[in-house]
DNA sequence: TTTTTATTTGACTATTTGGTCAATTCTGTC
DNA sequence: GACAGAATTGACCAAATAGTCAAATAAAAA
């Protein structure tokens, strides 16, 4: 059986400055989802972490490096999650269908890594916002696409591409946000997955009027 | 002719009191949409209406009073243009199509309001968010569950009404705040709008193949 | 006009916060 | 063990902020 690639290389001070600055990273998203980024403080994550606040500004330069640095590990794993599960599929209807269901399983236990995401999308809108986290979401977009693309053989205009590459993302993080507020208790995740059908029907139906009618495979039922 | 209703019996010192509340209430929607919700500061809120500090204080308890005021307003609003757009529909993807055209239409111009909208809807997962936003967002659900429910003959769930209001609204909402950072300059509006029948006809299958099965007049084709 | 009441003001206070840094502790090396 | 460098600490400082209030101003009433 083979080693662990790098644990038996790192000093105990290698070990010790990974643990402490995983102490802050975890301190940091569970401030940030009970308080939200801007009104969480400083001396919230260190005194949740443990550490004196001097040691938040060793291992970070200010709110907006952690923020960032949070942003791009859950939007990464996000898009690894998709990418791992997506790669392999030819169908159309099945990709956005398990595109839909890779969120809603990677957001179903992590429900502090949903309320950053979501707040990160918030943030987009804000002109005085914190800058570094434009880049993950686009790439995170621009990974649906890629997928997509893929999968449908006429190369659809790049607009068309994003339009479902938004209306599939923003649907779930939309829908999620509200469905959870509004159900009290109920497993929010069986009905979102009961609703994904929904969409995946309506967004496969609008891929293929959007392909050249004369060669589009599926879906144009009317009339 | 009948004269405004009330107008004539304010007192000059009324009026003032209202313009002076109403410019603190824009002043305070352009700065929460440009720095986020907590991020703005009471003074850049004064500042902006040009008015005494203490003017502020006069008016509202707090950064949560003029908060709450404001998404009442916006929520009200939205409601009000979704009642008077859907009071007499009485088919259902009509209906469906008509409530995202109006969420589309009243967005349109209003990027202040949609900014609103989304970071009032982000604070709701907040353990120590804003109080009393939640309630104005109920009712804005409940609204659409009522309209829903007066078109579909059969008495669906209460649970499964509140399902397609999230799916609804979820996917304006999520789909406009990804486009919106996702395209530069393009009309989001028609881009959102094109995609609406997508969501529309998915929606509309969702719920005739939640009717029951022996009356339901469209939809199931399950082998 | 004079008096009374409502509204506005911005200087002021008390508190909070981001950020610094000299001192301290811990680790690895010689 | 002794030394050097890396990591940690929390007291400390300067800036920013929420919220107050006595005084000023405007409006209504007498």
């Amino acid at each position: 059986m083979p080693r662990k690639k790098k644990k038996p290389q790192l000093t105990r001070q290698q070990r010790r400055v990974s643990a402490t600055r995983q102490k802050l990273l975890e301190a940091a998203r569970n401030v940030f989802t009970e308080k939200g980024l801007d009104a969480a403080t400083i001396a919230d994550i260190t005194e949740r972490a443990d550490v004196g606040k001097g040691t938040f500004y060793y291992h970070f330069q200010d709110r907006e490096g952690i923020i960032n640095e949070l942003m791009r590990d859950v939007l990464g794993e996000l898009v690894a999650a998709i990418e791992s599960k997506c790669e392999q599929i030819s169908d159309l209807t099945e990709l956005l269908d398990t595109m839909i269901g890779v969120h809603i399983e990677f957001f179903s236990g992590r429900w502090e890594d949903f309320v950053l995401y979501f707040q990160g999308r918030g943030d987009l809108h804000l002109k005085e916002g914190y800058a570094g986290i434009e880049t993950p979401f686009l790439q995170y977009l621009e990974t649906v696409e890629r997928l997509l693309d893929a999968v449908i053989q006429y190369r659809l205009p790049k607009t068309v591409l994003r339009r479902i590459a938004c209306a599939a993302t923003g649907f779930v993080s939309g829908y999620y946000s509200f469905a959870v507020i509004a159900y009290e208790d109920e497993d929010v995740d069986k009905t979102l997955a009961s609703l994904r059908g929904a969409l995946v029907a309506g967004l496969a139906r609008f891929i293929s009027e959007a392909l050249p009618p004369d060669r589009s495979a599926a879906g144009g039922r009317s009339g």
